[in-house]
DNA sequence: CACAATTCAGTTGTGCACAACTTACCAACC
DNA sequence: GGTTGGTAAGTTGTGCACAACTGAATTGTG
């Protein structure tokens, strides 16, 4: 055997599984709101700030309409959304939220709490890990 | 607007969002081998020991059945595996490697080091970020 | 030995990711 | 004013993840 890469040095792999047992804690109270973990990163943004375009979500979170069009779609079938056309410019589908969406977000203020009970890291270090996950992303993105 | 958590504090985030960049940065080396990043994985446990049954390997990826059986057909239909029920236990499949799939493992040898250069992180970084990836899954497993 | 409980791999169905492509629309230039 | 280039959202197809289930084989227990 050669000197292959051993899978528990990569820090890809650590990134991999810590990444879906953390949408795994998640998973369960996000069954209590309806929301797959995806679907609750989109509604975040909007309740942040409202109506914004396909494109302007899919900026804040990296992904593209191939993946959105259909996740917002759902959100609209599950009455938390509404998608308008634009009327000055008939491209653009404007994502707002219906009162039923609005109301969902006191209902998931508790949600980050509980992941960082369940963690196990003290406050400081969840966020230097935060701070070194996004410089790491940063110039990953950089990088090509 | 109530107090709505904010999607750049979370850590959850940051850790999807990491992920996901760095098997894009994974992807086109990848390509090259003609795997995909699960594949990858799949195929750096066997290169460090094989044969091994579905389950072994689930255990090491924390993946399951339902993803690795299709995910192990593709790789015997790219002639990189093998897979034979054992004799002892009929229920066992024991996944070897061809002796393509041996070969592929010198062509692999490396692609972490790209990621790595790639990080824009020092190595005591990247080393103490693998760490604390690694306590953060380990305590989000034990929560429940 | 009989048979209930467990284990292993596989299947089915849903929902992301992401590449490649399509369609509709807009804007700039000739 | 028509053409050209670019942009926004949507569609199609592939491959994970993961829950729920199936069927066959094995193990444990009375």
């Amino acid at each position: 055997m050669t000197d292959a890469p051993r899978l528990d040095r990569q820090v890809c792999f650590a990134l991999y599984s810590a990444s879906r047992a953390a949408t795994a804690v998640y998973r369960p109270m996000l069954e209590g709101l309806g929301l797959t973990y995806p679907q609750y990163l989109v509604m975040l943004v909007l309740w942040e700030n409202e109506p914004r375009g396909v494109k302007e979500l899919g900026e804040e979170l990296g992904l593209d309409s191939g993946t959105l069009s259909p996740l917002l779609k759902r959100l609209e079938a599950l009455d938390l959304v509404e998608r308008r056309r634009s009327g000055e410019d008939e491209r653009r589908v404007a994502i707002h939220l219906t009162a039923a969406g609005r109301a969902l977000s006191s209902r998931a203020t508790g949600i980050p709490q509980h992941l960082a009970d369940a963690a196990g890291l003290s406050p400081d270090e969840l966020e230097q890990l935060r701070t070194t996950l996004g410089r790491l992303t940063a110039a990953l993105h950089d990088s090509h």
